[in-house]
DNA sequence: TCAAAAGTGTAGCCCTGGCTTTATTTGGCC
DNA sequence: GGCCAAATAAAGCCAGGGCTACACTTTTGA
C-alpha cells in the first residue's frame, strides 16, 4: 500500500475512533453524575440532575431514557433514577478516570480551577493505556 | 449562594464549556486537514477531504458549507476548497496545539501511536491556559 | 471528439442532544 | 379532602453530523 493511502487510512481511523468515544462521552457523564446524587441524597431526581448538568429537564429526560436503553440505568415514572450495576461500575471508573486526569493536569502546572475545566471534555478521549501511563507518572512523581 | 448551589453552578459550567469546545472540534479538524492538503497538493479537493477524515464526499461537503459560513475557507463549484487568512491561521494554532499534547502524552510515557489517537479527541478541549503549562513542562524537561 | 469515469453537488433520511410548550402526576399544606 | 405548586412526561422544533441515492459537471483517454 503505497505512503499516501496508508496516511489517509491512519487519520481516519484517528477521527473515527475519536467520534466514537465522543458518543460515550454524554452516557459517561451523566452515569458520573447520577451516581453523586445517589450518594448524596440517596437518589436521583431529574430536576437535580439537569440543574447539575446545565440543561433542562426535557434534555435530562432524554439522556436518562438513552441510559435506561442502555442498560445502565431504571427508573419508574415519576419517580427518581437510579444506577444499575453496570451503571455504577461505569460510574466508578469515570470518576476515577477523572481524578487521574485533574491530577495529571495539576502535576504539569495548570492551575487547580483550569485542571477541572479541561479534563471535563479531555478525560472522555483517555484510552487505558494513557490512563495507565497516567497513573504511572503520578506514582513515579510521588 | 449556599454550598450546594455553588456546586451545581460550577459543574453545569464545566459542562457547557466542554460541549462548546466540542461544537468548534469539527471546524479545527477540517480546517487543519485542508491546510495539510493544501501544503501537499496545492489545494484540497472534496474527495481528498472525505476520504482523509474517514466519511462520505457529502459529509465533507456540508463540513466546508459550515467553514465557508464561519469565513474559515472559499471554494466554487467543481473547484478546490482553500482556507481564509483566519482559516490557515486556525489550522496553525490546531496543528500547532496537536504537536505539543502529543509531545506531552509521550513525555507521561504514552507509546507514540496511542499518542496520537488519544491527543485526536482530547486536543480540543486544551485551553490557552493549559496548553501554556504543557509548553513550558516540554521545555522544563529538556 | 465524445463517451465513460471520476468528482461534485443536492436532496432527503436518521440519530443525537439541545430547546420550548403543553399535559399530567405528585405531594405538601390549608 | 381538595387545591396548587412543583416535578415529570410527551410532543415537536432545530442544528449538527453521519449516511445513501441520484443528478450533474469535469476530466480523461480511446
Amino acid at each position: 500500500m503505497p505512503q499516501s493511502d496508508q496516511t489517509e487510512t491512519d487519520a481516519a481511523d484517528r477521527f473515527n475512533q475519536a467520534r466514537a468515544a465522543q458518543s460515550v462521552a454524554l452516557l459517561e457523564d451523566y452515569a458520573e453524575m447520577i451516581g453523586d446524587l445517589m450518594e448524596e441524597m440517596g437518589e436521583a431526581r431529574i430536576t437535580d440532575i439537569a440543574r447539575r448538568m446545565g440543561v433542562t429537564h426535557p434534555t435530562a429526560t432524554k439522556a436518562v431514557a438513552r441510559l435506561k436503553r442502555e442498560g445502565l440505568a431504571i427508573s419508574r415514572p415519576y419517580r427518581g433514577v437510579f444506577l444499575t450495576e453496570a451503571g455504577l461500575a461505569l460510574a466508578d471508573r469515570v470518576r476515577a478516570r477523572h481524578r487521574v486526569v485533574v491530577a495529571v493536569l495539576e502535576a504539569l502546572g495548570v492551575p487547580a480551577e483550569t485542571a477541572e475545566l479541561d479534563a471535563e471534555g479531555m478525560e472522555h478521549h483517555v484510552s487505558e493505556v494513557t490512563l495507565a501511563a497516567f497513573e504511572r507518572f503520578l506514582i513515579a512523581r510521588g
